[in-house]
DNA sequence: ACATAAAAATGAACAACGTTCACATATTTC
DNA sequence: GAAATATGTGAACGTTGTTCATTTTTATGT
């Protein structure tokens, strides 16, 4: 049987994958080193290239990983609202608090740069893709009249927007507001938005 | 006379970051080599330790520049409009377009991390400051109930609002709109919050 | 069941990097 | 001009990610 070097494979994969999402948890996408991983799964320096392509194919995994727990999170608070304000403001806030609360996980989500001239694998592109997915619904609701190509570019743009505003002020760059006022800052940014989309369509 | 060593020192300094520039503008933050720089500078490796603390406190240097360099075009595009409206837009505008004409400069502004528990140094960070101060004006006109520090807050939020749409639409990571689809969608973006915060005060 | 082939795991060795340091050179001071 | 001080030099160091000959494990054929 072929299976049991495949479940051998497959072990191998998943703990390399838990033992670097661990250290990127605890130190950073910058304070990952592949004999940390190598040795908190419990297996050679060399194990990692039977595995994975290189490092970024294991970072690829476990930004995946955390991917799916973000959708899940923005899932989870947008099914308490129905109108398309509320909801977007919903999802802001989750996004808001997934960040925040995972601060590191989600930071290596944006920092990781493949090697140059290597692109992004599709099937990671599209699980950044679903993100957006989310914001569509509400927006048409807010433009019914929009298309869905434009309807998807609108998306896109408001989940940069808010993107942005969580990502700058989680930095060291900029002196950071407190954490209450960066909440309420982004949900009367989210409201002041809408309001906009409304007067004008 | 203690003035020729100062010249000298200031020397190398100016060709280490205009070499340093040089390299980040070709190859970007992640292809910057200490051994091409000194070699570009005509001076030794270890002469980059004489000049700078480390390659850190050069790439922060070669920042200041790119900050004035985008200062200094904010500046100049939004002399041109004095309404509010025309004036915000102006910015994100003339942001957007530095950030297309000096794509590897802008980017290294903030894909750079400094060493664990090294802070960014004041003096940067004032630098990073000024760029919002752009922004508090017009939103002074469109907000005159708000206080300075509510204000200085509305800014900061907006301008990471228009730095999340222009970095993500030009990162790898997701599709990217076409260059035209993008700047219209950034303007529709700061024209819709404008009238957002027009129509609810 | 055993021998042979194929695959995968190992960890020493490699190349590339930022940084340091003993030494050489240049500059200032007396 | 000589002693003292500061600066420039590049070989050497420590730490990376990655490779590769070797060993160990797993699969195959009779």
């Amino acid at each position: 049987m072929t299976a049991k070097r495949f479940a051998r494979r497959e072990d191998l994969r998943s703990r390399l994958i838990e033992a670097a999402q661990s250290r990127i948890q605890s130190s950073g996408l910058a304070g990952l080193r592949a004999r940390d991983v190598t040795a908190d799964a419990g297996c050679a320096l060399g194990a990692i290239y039977t595995a994975f392509a290189d490092l970024d194919e294991l970072i690829l995994h476990v930004n995946s990983i955390t991917l799916a727990r973000l959708g899940a999170a923005l899932q989870h608070q947008a099914a308490g609202a129905a109108a398309p304000r509320a909801r977007l403001m919903a999802l802001a806030k989750a996004y808001l608090g997934f960040a925040r609360d995972n601060r590191m996980a989600w930071t290596a989500l944006f920092e990781h740069r493949m090697a140059p001239g290597v692109p992004v694998p599709d099937w990671h592109l599209a699980e950044h893709a679903v993100l957006i997915q989310h914001l569509v619904e509400p927006l048409a609701m807010l433009l019914p009249a929009l298309g869905a190509a434009e309807l998807l570019a609108r998306a896109r743009t408001l989940f940069s927007a808010v993107h942005g505003i969580v990502t700058i002020s989680l930095e060291d760059r900029f002196i950071g507001l407190a954490p209450s006022d960066l909440e309420s800052e982004l949900l009367n940014f989210v409201d002041t938005l809408v309001a906009g989309i409304e007067s004008t369509g």
